[in-house]
DNA sequence: CATGAATGAGTATTCATTCAT
DNA sequence: GATGAATGAATACTCATTCAT
């Protein structure tokens, strides 16, 4: 399992979470990692899926209906059952994925401190995408650029994530000695950065073989230089 | 002008170059500023103008060859005589974008040390976008993810225009004492939280007013210390 | 009640039959009009009553089974319990309608003089659409066009109350002094005069007030004056 | 020709027009009625054609576009050079229909009495959907009753069509003695019979054989009466 | 080079109808 | 009888692309 290695690789970051918080963490992530795999879960959950897999194959425009009916196993009409039209289909991955993500990530917060958990999040977000490629790509090119996306109720579960990463950064704010970073832009550089290794890893040089272990560790290090660096503490942690 | 202002809320850096570098590297970029300003240039030039406008507006699926030839001012058959296919146009605006900005880029390099050069090439990438921010939108949303942009010729003069970013900062790796910064991964988190202030700016809440240029010079204050921090000083300097 | 006013204004039509007359015919047409009012019929009755208000709201075309279903409180499926298919549908509205009108009329007809029953018949005719605007519009507009209304089992019930038109026409050139007319012409006079009166009430000026009983008048009029001129005196009477 | 056949029996109208004046009539008829019959005039032409063709023997919504394409000779997408869909092709036939009949009914008015015109108005009006059963399929059950006809350009064609039919009402009433009649009411009758003709021909008990000259003598014969009748001359002409 | 009329392949979407419950 | 989820056939319309002029 590609994230297995990407952990074991993972040393301990600027010495202030040791080597047991982590494998402890780790621990955690993966007793909710197997998600409903009931594959012939209902049909909507079907249709999603299939229309992962085609999106991120042929692209949103070029991608059928139909196609993506015939994956999911249902009738054409079927799709239209479930989703307003094909639009619908597309923010409803996002949502369905964003929704899920989060909850789960609750679950693995509780009873950590704000650093841990910023550090959950993190090996989370990368987590979702190397889990799951196809919604990488899908989320990364066809939505996530979509104005459509912004007014869809699909939106708001994207919204809820995204909140939950500047909550927790403003925890760790509050309890240590940062007042100078801006949250905002921590959060863009955070996920901008990573946006772009994606976008290399799985559209660019797609098939071929990267570190990416590797070059997470790097961004992580460097995200955490970032705010630490000039004296700006943040309370000797990360990330 | 959008990035007069900003660069007049710009401070010295890191207090490495000091404020009459910045105004002169400034006064090298706004020479070479305006372009090939003759409108009614080839045809060519129309199509693409045109083109990158219709695609901002409507995205690439919706906009048509119709409108784009209208808004240039030629008859849709035209259209075949300078490009291959519709999808020749999107990745061409790309190519000869980047083809002209590197050009104007190299101008201002000469007789310039490689931090100063480092510093025109960061101040320049924010201003092609904010420029343009039409061509900021194709080339975000429309192009970068279009897998076949990697394969067309057009790609070739984006890879010019980084490993341009790249080769600076080998030399400034080079003469200094950064000799564990990871080249491309400083690469990705620079473009990746660029496009994703971008993304902000233009497509989510697009309309709204940002303070662009506070959030660059967080950005570039955030990077250069992440690149400064824990002893691995790059020259000194930035970004 | 529109059709009072209707009768309020009407004179006695070619000195023939004196007002007492009328009145007694406008009171037995009052008495039977008010149908089957339990508006909860069976679920027959319901989906052809949700049918005709669907039909003439959007088309035949545009009005869909599940529309008619839900207006008329049943499930789609519970529609094709009733009725062969949505044409059969269609064609019901009018069988209904015709035989029971039919059988309306015949009650009304009991002890009248033929030329008495023709006034009846006439005052129906126009009552029956001026009741149900909406059955006039699906039976003018979808219905009487309709190829296969003319092979349905549902034309024989508007063939017969159609029939019986020309039965008293007949009826009064027998006992009378008109030899001449031509009683299919007449009568394609007559329902063609009232249909196009009936489109422009219903659909073409739709929504704008006419003075209709005043036009009924008029061609009740001119039909009267039509039949009786040239000497040839239906009996002295009408219309 | 049905034409002929139908003038050959008419007789003289009320004595008023003598066998001459007719005769003459006809003959202008005549001459102005070999249309374009350039079959293969220009494609929109071509494709009106074709949708009259179509619409009368499946009805509007079972005619398909790329049927009425194949019937003119054209591909699909040509239709929607010339129309903007659909529904723009079956009252665009109204229009062009209208427009052109109006325009030689006018050419033979040319220096004839008022009487003599209505008489040409109503032997055209006729004529014209003995000429072309399928356009009176066609206007009949499809056109005349369709709301958006009425909102469309296409009706204005048919309302100058109708006015110059109340405008010669008009001005046999000025110059006669018939203050009482209805224009309107008279217009309504006579379209409405006619139409109502039509249905029974070409419609209800369509490939019969009917006696139409007939039927048209005898509605002509009856209208006469109607208008004439009671003292109401109307200059001792017709109809 | 330039044109723009003509093309026709390609597809999202609708909705009458069915049938397992 | 009653349901309503599932079906899948059917089609108007778009628009990138071509080519005769």
């Amino acid at each position: 399992y590609e994230a297995i290695q990407y952990f074991a690789t993972k040393e301990k970051p600027n010495a202030v979470l040791d080597l047991e918080d982590i494998m402890q963490l780790l621990d955690q992530m993966l007793l909710c990692k197997y998600r409903t795999e009931n594959q012939l879960a209902d049909k909507r959950q079907r249709i999603l899926q299939a229309a992962v897999q085609a999106f991120s194959e042929k692209g949103y425009a070029k991608a059928t209906i139909a196609e993506i009916a015939h994956k999911a196993g249902v009738a054409d009409g079927t799709v239209y059952e479930y989703f307003k039209n094909k639009e619908d289909v597309l923010v409803s991955i996002a949502e369905e994925h964003f929704r899920e993500h989060l909850e789960q990530l609750k679950q693995t917060f509780s009873g950590n401190t704000p650093p841990k958990k910023l550090w959950l999040f993190v090996l989370n977000h990368f987590q979702q995408y190397l889990d799951d490629p196809n919604f990488a790509v899908v989320f990364l090119t066809m939505i996530q650029f979509n104005r459509r996306f912004y007014q869809s109720r699909a939106y708001k579960s994207q919204y809820n994530y995204v909140t939950e990463l500047e909550k927790l950064i403003q925890e760790i704010i509050n309890e240590g000695s940062t007042p100078s970073i801006n949250i905002k832009v921590f959060r863009n550089m955070f996920l901008g950065a990573f946006s772009h290794m994606a976008l290399r890893w799985f559209v660019i040089d797609h098939g071929r073989n990267f570190d990416k272990a590797g070059e997470i560790k790097e961004v992580a290090m460097l995200l955490s230089d970032a705010v630490s660096a000039g004296n700006r503490q943040i309370s000797g942690k990360l990330p």
